[in-house]
DNA sequence: CGGCAAATACTG
DNA sequence: CAGTAT
DNA sequence: GCCG
């Protein structure tokens, strides 16, 4: 994997100009206008809350402010009700009575049933309301269905806990789209709610109508207010266990009060949470596997999107261009769209791209493009220059304000670090893509020269040719030893094996991490006509293999959707470690944690976080 | 309106 | 330290 | 730009 970078993000300077004249065609991404190179020789929380709660800040004692709970009767002693009922007044909820007939009250938030109630029985239940099975799905997509733990939970620790945390709502909304699509006969029409939509997409034959979802946040964890011990926990069990509707994370609310009067519940939920599968995490598309190998039916419309992408990405706009990815990535795997109706209800497109759809369907293309994209020289130069390894937006930016326009002029106008001479000599080498066959080559080049050196090796190569990928844009190759420590002295010689064979041919970065060395550079096979690749070694400790493994492997979405999973359950996830016990106060972390034992393949990291396994080649988000 | 991944190393 | 890269 |  590779090719993602995301530095800081958002907005740019903004650039000056925008002088427009000169319509030529400009091909981003592509080799442009260059033809002769100069020759250079180098070497060497707010919490967001969910439905009507006010977010609880630390010390809230009605937590449960905007909360209307129903208390399912059924199996509830009826003692532990009245009780609750008591209770939940106290914290600032609203309590309605239920009855099992008649319609559901539509001012109710929260449902709340026996913890012995599973989705079939909650399902029976809701159903003498609202036989309606499509209609039920709907009314209960926008409220909680949860056990009566939860209100327990929340009611010892003083905090409302993150209804996501709790298995039994997604199961009931499962269940329900299950039978609709029993009944229905498959058809594409799209569910209502985004577990609907989650659950076809993966229950359903193999993608009738992939609605694709993407990471993003759910639960925004609070910045600012600490979280502490239970906090954690509580967190934690959240996300291993569920899959969390989009409803807020009550954000290590406590404090203020003498909390921690907790041990009860924490060990209640730490006892049931342990590494078990997550089959219905909507929103981390780690949780999914990726539609690979489907055609895109909407290629008129995402090479649009994707020309804005790339110009928002060297542009600095690196969020922007990260939204614009995941709309891409929607509409590559949604059936063809054709008119508006098409596009209502697929994640991560909002007003914006919405509109720039909708213009593409009806006058075939985006004015913003032409105009952004390829008629603003500013723009086409500074993504020209990024083309440059080593050179990113800022530096184009520079670049392209001073007048400058190509490659050529560059070496004797600017000064160029050593990096980016050597991306400049290879840049149209390093924009051209690897096929698999000749990754291959340059794997065994290295495995041989690597088991020359030391026995019982492992090389592995990740990035998008583990993923399965028909061509490449780098090699990244992941060296181990099983023995634990003979992968320590093998790095240097190595290198140095293949760069007097003449193979290696450029060094780009050379680091020491520790306990992890890392390679990057430029490699050439000895054949004729062949391209310079960009080639990444990395020597790993065994013990760091399943994580770095699962990074270099990527994609750097599924990458992102994972460590966000991770952190929002207070774990760290690196390439050198899967840590627990993560603290962090808003953004920055306290605490690193402390590193899991044991996780020395890629599934014990799925299991940890509660994941489905998924091959690699289902981890092309 | 804040978050959108995290960690580390080189370059100059 | 800012910028770039993985 | 999107989401919550």
């Amino acid at each position: 994997m590779k090719k993602a970078k995301l530095h800081n993000g958002g907005n740019i300077p903004k650039s000056s100009t925008g002088s427009r004249s000169d319509p030529r065609l400009s091909n981003p991404g592509k080799c442009v206008g260059v033809s002769k190179l100069p020759e250079i020789s180098c070497t060497k929380p707010k919490i967001p809350s969910g439905n009507s709660t006010t977010a609880s800040p630390s010390g809230d004692n009605f937590f449960l402010r905007g909360v209307i709970i129903s208390i399912i009767p059924e199996r509830v002693p009826k003692a532990r009700v009245d009780l609750l009922r008591k209770r939940i007044g106290e914290r600032g909820g609203g309590i309605v009575t239920f009855h099992p007939q008649g319609a559901l009250d539509e001012t109710v938030t929260h449902y709340v049933v026996d913890d012995s109630v599973d989705a079939e029985e909650a399902l029976r239940v809701f159903l003498m309301k609202q036989p309606d099975l499509e209609a039920l799905s709907e009314t209960l997509s926008n409220v909680q269905c949860l056990p009566c733990k939860w209100i327990s939970g929340s009611l010892m620790s003083r905090t409302r806990l993150d209804e996501g945390g709790f298995f039994l709502h997604r199961q009931l909304l499962d269940l329900i789209t299950r039978k609709m699509t029993a009944s229905r006969k498959l058809d594409c029409t799209p569910p209502k709610s985004a577990f609907a939509l989650f659950s076809l997409a993966v229950l359903a034959t193999p993608f009738a109508c992939t609605p694709k979802s993407e990471p993003s946040s759910m639960l925004s964890v609070n910045a600012g207010t600490g979280g502490d011990g239970s906090g954690i926990k509580r967190k934690w069990e959240s996300i291993a266990e569920h899959a969390s509707s989009g409803y807020e994370d009550s954000g290590g609310a406590e404090s203020s009060d003498s909390d921690e009067e907790d041990s009860d519940v924490d060990e209640e939920f730490l006892a049931r949470v342990q590494p078990g599968h997550m089959p219905f995490a909507a929103k981390f598309v780690c949780s999914y596997p990726s539609s690979s190998g489907r055609k895109n039916v909407n290629g008129h419309i995402t090479d649009q999107l994707e020309k804005l992408q790339n110009t928002y990405k060297s542009t600095g706009q690196d969020f922007r261009a990260m939204a614009y990815g995941k709309a891409i990535g929607t509409v590559r795997n949604a059936p063809r769209i054709t008119k508006i109706e098409d596009i209502k209800g697929l994640r991560g497109i909002g007003s914006g791209i919405k509109s720039k759809i909708i213009e593409i369907l009806e006058t075939g293309a985006c004015e913003k493009v032409a105009a952004y994209c390829m008629d603003n020289e500013m723009n086409k130069a500074i993504e020209l220059f990024c083309g440059i390894h080593g050179v990113s937006s800022k530096t184009a930016l520079k670049w392209a304000s001073s007048n400058l326009r190509t490659l050529e002029e560059l070496p004797e106008k600017v000064r160029l670090n050593r990096v980016q001479q050597i991306g400049l000599k290879h840049y149209h080498d390093f924009l051209e893509r690897i096929p698999r066959s000749e990754v291959v080559e340059i794997e065994s080049t290295v495995k041989e020269a690597a088991l020359r050196l030391q026995d019982g090796l492992e090389l592995i190569t990740c990035g998008s040719y583990r993923r399965g990928k028909p061509t490449c844009g780098d090699v990244d190759i992941l060296v181990t030893h099983p023995d634990g420590k003979s992968h320590r002295n093998i790095f240097a010689p190595l290198l140095d094996s293949l760069r007097s064979s003449g193979f290696i041919t450029d060094d780009l970065l050379v680091a020491d991490e520790g306990s992890q060395k890392k390679f990057l550079g430029v490699c050439l096979l000895p054949n004729p006509g062949a391209k310079h690749r960009r080639l990444d070694i990395i020597v790993v400790p065994y013990s760091e293999f399943g994580c770095a493994l699962l990074y270099f492997t990527g994609s750097a979405h599924f990458n992102r959707s994972m460590r966000s999973l991770a952190h929002k359950a207070n774990m760290a996830l690196s390439h050198h470690s899967l840590n627990k016990n993560a603290v962090r106060v808003g953004k920055k972390k306290v605490s690193d944690g402390e590193p899991l034992p044991g996780m020395i393949t890629e599934k014990a990291i799925f299991d940890y976080l509660g994941l489905k396994y998924l091959e690699p080649a289902d981890r092309d988000h």
